[in-house]
DNA sequence: TATGAATGAGGATTCATTCAT
DNA sequence: GATGAATGAATCCTCATTCAT
C-alpha cells in the first residue's frame, strides 16, 4: 500500500504569493487526500478520541470502509495528519528562505509574516493544537514534530539572530531564548485560532499582533546596540 | 451536595514567598481534593478523552463509586479541576498585585518571576492544556477560562502598559497586543512543560527564557521612548 | 483478577460412581463458571468465530460487559473453556487409575467404561472437536492440550500395554501404535457426539462400540500369545 | 453458470498405482479448480470464518472478483471443496474395489493402505476436519458427508466383515461396531496431520499405526474363530 | 459513606459482497 | 472475463455509569 501521506507537493513556485489555499489541494479522485484533509478538520474541532472515523468518513464523502482501505487504523490515520500538516509547511517555509539576502530583521519580518498568510491564516494551524494535545499519547509523533519542526524552527531562527549579531544589525542577547521568543507569537495565534478563539471573531487581531511582536523586537535589539554602550 | 471546588482556599498570605507546593494542599481526608489532584494529573497526561475514571480512583486511592460519590460524571470532574486550576491561579496573581507600589516594569518582572514560582512550576501549569485540547467539547470552560482568565489577564497586562506609558516609563505601542506579547512565554512555558517537553528535561530554561523576554521588554518600550523622538 | 478457570474442583470421590453431571457442577454465584459453561456450549455448536459473546453473555445470563469482567478477550475465554475441560477430565483419569490392582485388560475396561460415564456422556466430550477444529488459530491451546492430553494419554495406555507384554498378558505389539488404537474410539465417539452424529441420535451406540473395541482387543492382544508360538 | 466442482474427474486408470497427487490437478487455466485448491488449504488450515476470500484469492493467483465469477458466496465456495474433497476420494474407494477377488482380510489391507497412498497423505485428508469443524454450521454439507461418505463407507467395511463371517474368514463380531472400529484408524490419521500434528512431523506414524492396525484386526477376527470355540 | 460487580451504549475494526470499468 | 475500489453489516471491546450491599 502506498503511503498518500508521503507524495511530496509538486512545486511551489507561488509560496510567497501569499495564497491562503493550503499547499495540498485537494485533486480530483484523491481519496487519501480528501480523508486526511475531512479528518484534520475533525480532530482539531474536537480532538482525537472525540472525532469518530464514522464522521470523518461522512465528511471526506466516502464510507467507513474506504478509510481503512487507505489507512490501517485510526492511529495511523492521525499521524498522516499530523505528518502531511508538517511536511507541507516546512516546504513552505524552504520556499520563503531560498535565496533571501537582505538585513536578517527584514527575513524575520519576511518569515512572520509569510508564516501567516501561507500557513497561520489556512488549516495546517490546527496542527500545533493536535501536536500539543495529543503528544503524550503518540511518541512517535510528539519525536517527529520536535524534531522536524521545534528544532529546526528553533534552529532557524537562532541562526538568524546570530547572524544579526554578528553582523552588527542586533544587539547580544541569549541567541536560544531570543528564538523561542520570536517564535512565541505564532504559536499563540495557532493555538486561539484553533481553540477558545474558535467561537470568538475578532478577539484576536494575528496581524496586528505580529506587527507589534516585529516592531519590539526590532526596537529591542536595535536599542540594545547603542542603548546598553 | 456540597460543590467542593467551589470552597476558596484558606489563605494566601505567603502568596509572595515562593512556594512551589500548589495552595489546594491535599488535606488529610479531603476526598473531592484527592480526585482532583488525581484527575489533573491524569487529564494532563492524556487528556481528556484518554483518561479512564478508573485509573482517577486507582491514583486517588477511592473506588470508582466513590468518584461519583463527589462528581456527577465525568464532564462535571472535568470542569471541577479545570475550575480549581483557575481559581488557585488567580488567587495567586491577586496576592501579587495587591499593594504593589513601583515602575510598571518591575512589575511585570515581578508578575512573570511569581507566575513561575507559584503557577509555571507547579501542576497547575498543566490547565492551559487541558483547557485549549478541549476548548471545543467544553463550552463551558471554555467561556469560564474565557472570562476568567484571558479576559482578567489580558486587562491587567493592558492596564499595567497603559499606565506605564501614560506615566512615561513605556513608550507607545498598541496595549492589547503587547499584552498578548508579555503574556505568550508564560504560555509557552506551560505547554512545553506539559506536552512536548515532558520527556525531554533541559530542553527548555524556563527562568532564563523570562528573563530574556523581560529584557527585550525592557530594551524595546525604553528604546522607544527616545528613539522616536 | 484470579484465574477462575485453575481453581481446582473441590474433591472427586465419585469419580468411579458414574454420575453423568460435569465435575465442575455450576455453583450459586460462581459467574465465571457459568460463563465458561455456556462458552463450551456454543463453541461447541458453532465453533469459535460463529460463537457471538453476546451469545455467550445471554446464555450465561449475564450482560456483554460482565463476560469482559472475567475474561479479558474472547481468545482468553476460550482457551479458559479448554483449560478447564481439559483439567476435568484429567482428574477424572487419575481418579479411575489410583490405587488400581489387577489385570492390564481389566484396567483397559475400567477406563474405557470410566471414560464414557464421566466424560463422553458429558458436555466434556466437545472439547476435542474445539481442539481440532481451533488448533492451528491457537497454537497455544494446541501445545497445551498436546503435552497435557495427548502425550500423557498416549503413555498412559502404552504403558498399560508395555505392562501387559512384560507380565505375559498381552503379546508383543508396538506399544506407541497400540496405544494409539486403543484411544481412538474414545475420540470417534467424541467427534460424532459434537459434530455430525449431533442431529443423528441413535446412529452411534458407544457403549456398543467401545465394548465391541474392548473384546476385539481381549481377542488381538490374548491371542497373539499363543497365535504365534 | 456451470457447477465446476461437480465436472467429473477425467480418468482414474491409475487409482490402485500409489500415485501421492490428487486426482484433480490444476489443469492449465482451470480457474474454479485452482480456487478451490487454494481455499482447501486454507479452510484446512485457519478453519472455514477465519479464512479470508482475499487471501483465497491471493493463493490462487486471481483477484478477489474473481471468485465471486464462480461462485456464489463463501457459503458456496466451501461447499464446493467439500463436495470435491468428496466426490474424488469416493472415486478412489471405486477404483480400489472394482474387481476385487480374493480374502476379506486382504480387502481391507489394500483398503487401508490404499487410502493412505491415496487420500490420507494427500491434502484430501484436510476434508474431514473441514466437515467436523463446520458440520453444525453447514447442515447441508454434514448431510452430504453423512450420506455420500460416513453410511456407504460403514456400509462397505460393514458388508466386508459380513461376507468375512458367512465365508468363515471372521468370527462373529457385531458387524456395525466392527466397521467403525476398522475405519477408525484413518480418521485419527486424518485429523492429527491437519490439527494437532501439523507443526508436529514424526509424532505419528501413519503406515506402522495402520499395519499395527490391521495385524490386531486380523489377529481379533481370526483368534475369534477358534479361541472362543 | 464507600465499594466494586454489573450494565449496555458507543465506536473501532473486519471482511463478505457489489459493481463500474 | 477479470479487476479491485468501495460499501456497510456485523461484532469485538471499552468504559462511563448505576446500584445493591
Amino acid at each position: 500500500m502506498a503511503n498518500p501521506e508521503l507524495i511530496p507537493d509538486s512545486t511551489s513556485a507561488t509560496a510567497l504569493a501569499g495564497r491562503s489555499e493550503p499547499r495540498w489541494e485537494r485533486r480530483k479522485q484523491d481519496r487519501p487526500g480528501e480523508i486526511i484533509a475531512a479528518a484534520l478538520e475533525l480532530f482539531v474541532e474536537r480532538g482525537y478520541a472525540a472525532t469518530r472515523l464514522e464522521d470523518v468518513a461522512a465528511r471526506a464523502g466516502v464510507s467507513k470502509g474506504t478509510v481503512y482501505l487507505y489507512f490501517a487504523n485510526k492511529h495511523e490515520l492521525f499521524k498522516s495528519v499530523v505528518r502531511r500538516g508538517i511536511v507541507s509547511p516546512l516546504a513552505q517555509v524552504n520556499d520563503m528562505l531560498s535565496g533571501y539576502r537582505g538585513p536578517m530583521m527584514e527575513l524575520l519580518r519576511l518569515l512572520l509574516r509569510g508564516w501567516w498568510t501561507q500557513i497561520g491564516s489556512t488549516q495546517l494551524a490546527g496542527i500545533p493544537k493536535l501536536v500539543i494535545a495529543e503528544a503524550r499519547n503518540f511518541p512517535e509523533i510528539a519525536e517527529f514534530y520536535y524534531s522536524e519542526v521545534v528544532q529546526p524552527g528553533t534552529t532557524l531562527f537562532r541562526r538568524i539572530v546570530e547572524r544579526g549579531i554578528a553582523e552588527g544589525e542586533f544587539r547580544a542577547t541569549d541567541p536560544e531564548a531570543l528564538a523561542q521568543i520570536v517564535m512565541a507569537p505564532m504559536l499563540i495565534i495557532s493555538l486561539w485560532r484553533s481553540s477558545l478563539g474558535a467561537g470568538r471573531p475578532g478577539t484576536m487581531n494575528p496581524e496586528q499582533l505580529l506587527d507589534t511582536h516585529l516592531d519590539l523586537l526590532q526596537s529591542a535589539l536595535a536599542a540594545g546596540k547603542s542603548g546598553h554602550e
